[in-house]
RNA sequence: GGGGCGGUAGCUCAGCCGGUCAGAGCAUCGGACUCAUAAUCCGUGGGUCGUGGGUUCAAGUCCCACCCGCCCUACCA
């Protein structure tokens, strides 16, 4: 499986938005990785945004400068986030990404026009608008652009693209996304303009082949990434991943689906090349409420979220309350929730408790029998399936439970030595099953667990998870 | 303007083709237990399922209208 999430543009530091597509595209490449398939995990940042030059003007320092630093900061944030994955493209240094940009602009060249084009663009959205205002809000004010521009033919892929999606080639998530898409195509395309003066871009992005006063559009340039990325120069990944692989899924935004599920399939058809196989489409987290920006502050930081409260904290709730369909609200009060009753009196607790009376009454030592008390796997790989992460870390934590309630049903410490092997032997299996299962969406609790209830003699484990609220406290905050 | 999604207990949400669908978790209250991070387990209370109509023997569950929130799309005067 070829699993990709969108490259941002760097014109400021990641937020929990970004945060939240990483760590579910973490979370299938983990999920796949551990049932023994091939997976490669991409990701990057969008270097040759207009925007970024922008912002960097705003902050009085150089482009390169602003976007080196913003774009170190999103792949910093592999640590914090334990994400796994295999490449990390940046689109102003990949060495072939330029390259691959202009290949296909080459391979596209028959389905390319020069066209003057006058309109309002609105650089937030780096797209053209008939009439002002943008509907974004954005701030800087739609500039009255005039231009001689290239245009690519999207309207002659309009029925291609319609059957490629309608009939599920191209899969796109959840339905109503996939809808909406297949509305807008039957609308009629018009064709798109893919360049813009380089003069307007301050000289930043990629030059159009053969025609220097022009830079490729910032969408065509970062779409690219996808194939880029895999050296499809040559090399042997391009073929591997791009070519032969039979599950390629992009990890989008609703804000970008036109541009994944439009655009960029019909680029592709128009250069012969093959396309991706599936889109998600997830939709927005908001703060506190309010939509996640640069103001903010920290409670949309996952970095700082990570060093307030850990990994696992911050995955946990982006996997365990973000809904597959619809917008979720973030706020620090329930991450501390969650943290505090499902990782610390939950998990921990019940590692806790299992390893302690393995300790006292077993004097540490491991029944040899025993088996987990559910099965989870199936569940976790259907739901995984339509992208149900909320789902499948539902089914995980029914073990969580399960075993839970095993305890006080059983009561070891009350039981024969002979029937308390027994159930102790359920419970340190169950607890390793639970290690498994959990890997994909909490990699460091998972190797935890597995430490604590792992080979060897067992001691009394120190806490695995902090309690981040006072007891008295819990709910109010 | 057109299209789509959501509006279910205080909070976050499950409820596919109409008939145990009125539910879960958290919070509240009561009980049990003591292996455990004062954690855990069991039970109680609580909702005119956005509003108003309609179809049906039967509707959160289908149809229509409207209100609220959000998204996509478009701009006729």
């Amino acid at each position: 499986m070829y699993i990709t999430t969108t490259i941002p543009y760097v014109n400021a530091r990641p937020h929990l938005g970004h945060a939240l597509e990483l760590v579910q595209a973490d979370v299938l490449a983990r999920h796949h990785r551990r049932r023994g398939e091939p997976v490669r995990f991409q990701t990057g940042t969008d270097d040759n945004s207009l925007k970024n030059v922008l912002a960097a003007e705003a902050a009085g320092v150089p482009v390169r400068e602003l976007v080196d630093r913003n774009a170190a900061a999103f792949e910093g944030l592999r640590g914090p986030l334990a994400l796994s994955f295999d490449s990390f493209i940046r689109t102003s240094t990949h060495p072939a990404h330029r390259e691959g940009v202009e290949r296909i602009w080459r391979e596209t060249g028959h389905d390319l026009y020069q066209r003057h084009y006058e309109g309002l663009y609105c650089v937030g959205c780096e797209q053209f608008y008939p009439e002002g205002p943008c509907p974004d809000g954005h701030e800087a004010p739609l500039q009255r652009v005039s231009e001689q521009n290239w245009f690519f033919r999207l309207s002659r892929y309009q029925d291609d693209l319609y059957a490629l999606i309608s009939s599920g080639r191209l899969r796109i998530e959840p339905a109503a996304r996939r809808n909406e898409v297949l509305a807008f195509v039957a609308a009629g395309l018009d064709d798109i303009s893919v360049s813009r003066s380089a003069a307007r871009a301050r000289g930043w992005g990629i030059p159009v082949p053969g025609d220097p006063a022009q830079v490729v559009y910032v969408w065509w340039d970062a779409l690219a990434n996808y194939i880029t990325a895999l050296n499809d120069g040559g090399g042997g990944d391009y073929e591997r991943w791009w070519v032969r692989e039979p599950s390629k899924v992009h990890l989008v935004g609703k804000g970008v689906i036109r541009f994944h599920a439009v655009y960029w399939p019909a680029m592709l058809l128009s250069a012969g090349r093959p396309l991706p196989t599936a889109i998600f489409v997830h939709d927005y987290l908001t703060a506190d409420g309010r939509k996640i920006s640069k103001s903010s502050g920290n409670a949309a930081d996952p970095a700082a979220l990570v060093r307030a409260y850990g990994t696992d904290a911050v995955r946990w709730w982006l996997l365990r309350e973000v809904p597959r369909v619809g917008d979720a609200d973030f706020t620090e009060a329930r991450l501390v929730a969650r943290a505090d009753e499902d990782l610390a009196n939950g998990l921990g607790n019940l590692v806790s408790r299992v390893a302690t009376m393995v300790v006292r009454f077993l004097d540490g030592h491991v029944p040899e029998e025993g088996e987990p008390l559910a099965e989870v796997d199936g569940v976790v790989d259907a739901a995984l399936a339509e992208f149900d992460f909320r789902r499948a870390a539902l089914a995980v934590w029914t073990l969580v439970e399960e075993a839970n309630r095993y305890v006080e049903l059983a009561r070891p410490w009350q039981q024969s030595p002979r029937e308390r092997e027994a159930s102790l032997g359920t419970l340190v299996r169950t607890c390793r099953e639970l290690a498994v299962q959990l890997e994909p969406f909490l990699p460091g609790a998972a190797a935890r667990v597995s430490a604590a209830v792992g080979a060897g003699r067992l001691t009394r484990p120190e806490p695995l998870f902090p309690r981040h609220a006072r007891p008295a406290a819990r709910g109010t905050a």
